[in-house]
DNA sequence: CGGTCATTTGAGCCGTATCAATCTACGTGG
DNA sequence: CCACGTAGATTGATACGGCTCAAATGACCG
């Protein structure tokens, strides 16, 4: 029962300063092309673990590109359950699924303290024309919002031991672009049942496989706290080969 | 082997003249705005059964919109088999996941006869610009293609049989939107091999969940050709109540 | 007429969900 | 400060849905 609603009061000033990725965002390039007509449309906010971005059939007022932290942008299914469409990590930019739509589809729910860099729509689509750095990185942004889901897709068609694999994976490269190649460990900010829900899997499953990648010496964790101790053979595992534990010659 | 790759030379005169869509989509849009500045640059092309749109790896040269007939598009798993992503059926605009790279990661192949309405992408690119109502239905396709990704990410984690009712009930609502609401039957362009690969199911499971649907009295069907003869009860299976069978008190 | 491909049906097995129990951490209120 | 409730995580036992393997049939085509 802990979704207050209202998010922080938006902090001024550039937008962009406190941002793990300063420049490099949708957001940016709307802020520049911005930035030469007038003042700053777009806006800071911070949210608390548990907090509610925007929820399902919200209109859309606005895309949100991820500072730090983290968000889920969920969905329920026809029974009635939570389905995680995708976590957004810094960089990444929520509500753009419902760009075609004039509402939203999903809910963008905070998975621990963090900050977004809101978009309003109309300035969007206005800079979108004046822009073309703004439309280019909008047709990024959506081309990688695509591409992503077909690679959801195909994950969801693997093996338990591959979809962890590849996730673990997925989130071990987003971080050694972000802090650098030498990077081996990291946080999860979302919980196994979180997890499950984005992978399609029981909890009791992404543990056992947990366990199990624990047990081969691929990876070792305490917690959320996830430490890639054999690369390779995480990446066999994600390809659903199951030798990936045995020391192998070439 | 039956893979030519080169298409049927291009019709010129008005590309929209003989679409089962004219003036609704991407392609119309943009030959609209075109007309004005000089010549058409959306041309038609025509494949027949098994021929190749574009491959895995081409150069992203332009998109295409379905005129009449119907594609997959395709992808291969990290395990080597085919993966089919969409069916592109009159209407839909295939190549516009790869609209980030620079090259295609799908391959897109004729099921049947199939016209196509081929928009280069610096045309495209340009008449965004120009056009408020290129940018809009180009939105509208990528916001579509997203849209399209996630209700399939929910299907399939559905049982089986509820994924197939789900997919008929799909098709059934495109027919009726194209040919009228009365329409409850209507031939299938693609083999229970390529549902299959769509649906992340085994051949012979979808061959199994066709003969209960028919066993059942929810559907008819001969080959290809299917009648759709309770919309009630497919929908309930689509939502796995394994019930729809009976026949219910409200 | 023989080859290939698509489809259907059956038998058996395997991976994952489900159900159930335990354990920990954490926060709340007595 | 401790008793309690809650939420997340782990582990085991069992059931079942869908995959795999195998075989038979029919359609189409060279």
């Amino acid at each position: 029962m802990l979704n207050l609603h209202t998010p922080a009061a938006p902090q001024s000033q550039d937008p962009c300063s406190n941002c793990l990725r300063h420049g490099q965002c949708l957001g940016a390039s709307v802020q520049n092309a911005v930035r030469d007509d007038e003042g700053s449309c777009v806006t800071v906010t911070q949210l608390q673990r548990g907090q509610t971005l925007y929820r399902n059939g919200d209109a859309v007022n606005a895309v949100y590109v991820v500072q730090s932290g983290a968000l889920k942008s969920r969905r329920t299914s026809v029974q009635g359950d939570e389905e995680i469409v995708a976590f957004r990590l810094p960089g990444d930019t929520a509500g753009l699924d419902a760009i075609k739509a004039s509402r939203h589809g999903t809910e963008a729910v905070a998975l621990c303290t963090t900050r977004v860099c809101r978009v309003p729509l109309d300035t969007l689509r206005r800079e979108m024309h004046e822009s073309a750095p703004v439309a280019d990185a909008l047709l990024a942004d959506l081309g990688g919002e695509i591409e992503l889901l077909q690679d959801r897709l195909q994950n969801d068609r693997l093996p338990a031991q591959a979809r962890i694999a590849a996730f673990l994976l997925s989130q071990l490269q987003r971080r050694r672009r972000m802090f650098g190649a030498q990077i081996d460990h990291f946080t999860l900010p979302m919980t196994r049942v979180d997890l499950g829900r984005f992978l399609g899997l029981a909890t009791e499953t992404v543990s056992r496989m947990f366990t199990r990648l624990q047990a081969d010496g691929v990876i070792a964790c305490d917690g959320n706290r996830i430490e890639i101790r054999d690369d390779a053979a995480l990446q066999r595992r994600s390809q659903s080969e199951l030798n990936g534990a045995l020391p192998q010659a070439a």
